[in-house]
DNA sequence: CTGTATCCATGGAGATACTG
DNA sequence: CAGTATCTCCATGGATACAG
């Protein structure tokens, strides 16, 4: 099982190791470009200017950079036409991106309820309220 | 269906915003110290110098900011116990927080597959590879 | 104890110009 | 086309001092 239901108070190893592995899901789809690009290249191989274009507002320099760092995860592949003139470079979105969808619709399916309930609050039932009783000093 | 598996090239307007779902659920998630003043709670309410001590390295003003955000997102409820000196603040764990449990799980699950498969490389099968004919012009 | 206010260092990201 | 190099701006976050 994953994730612990009931930590100690202080952080324990398993605690930390399995908080790792969600940072690592966490950092490698957050930031501001990793999801527009991947989501374009759902749509198939392309190349360095038409992934610029299709992720609007991207620079070149960002591009690149998130490129290169989805490739070192094995999400993408990068090749170059060096016969064409100009050169071509293409990227191409590996099967090993598809592991990753049950993490995005996750992800979707809860923001997607959270967005309503924020919208269209409910009776503010409060759990658990106020006071309780062993307060340790500190 | 949440995620179009075949986005048009353009952004569309179900594109947007069903990536506006997930990127709610990364914001929330995201950052140095979400999940951990989270999984600090899961152990049962806690008070503010309590948090501190809990989540390591956070700083008074981070801690303070951050549970501003989980409270507002009905993650957590702040309670004051005015009568007790000096004042005493508990944070509470709401059980909206379990709503989070699959989205973390997936997150969880896939980060620790991904490491191992980075820690221990597989035989580099490129699919799709290279050239592909209908290099569009630009 | 429970924070807030202020100052400040750092890094991330945009704009622009340039190279192969 | 496919990027890289530089410069600069600004938000984020740490440290510290202070307040209720």
């Amino acid at each position: 099982m994953p994730i612990p239901t009931k930590p100690p108070h202080l952080h324990t190893q398993a605690c930390t190791t399995a908080m790792r592995s969600v940072r690592d899901a966490l950092d490698l789809l957050g930031g501001k470009w990793k999801l527009p690009i991947i989501l374009a290249l759902l749509g198939g191989p392309k190349r360095f200017k038409q992934l610029q274009r299709d992720v609007l507002g991207i620079t070149a320099k960002m591009l690149s950079k998130e490129l290169k760092e989805l490739e070192m995860n094995g999400l993408l592949v990068r090749s170059v036409q060096a016969d064409a003139t100009p050169v071509a470079v293409t990227y191409t979105l590996q099967s090993y991106g598809d592991t990753l969808f049950p993490v995005i619709e996750a992800l979707h399916d809860w923001g997607l309820q959270h967005r309503n309930r924020i919208m269209h609050p409910q009776v503010p039932a409060v759990e658990k309220t106020a006071v309780f009783e062993q307060v340790v000093a500190a």
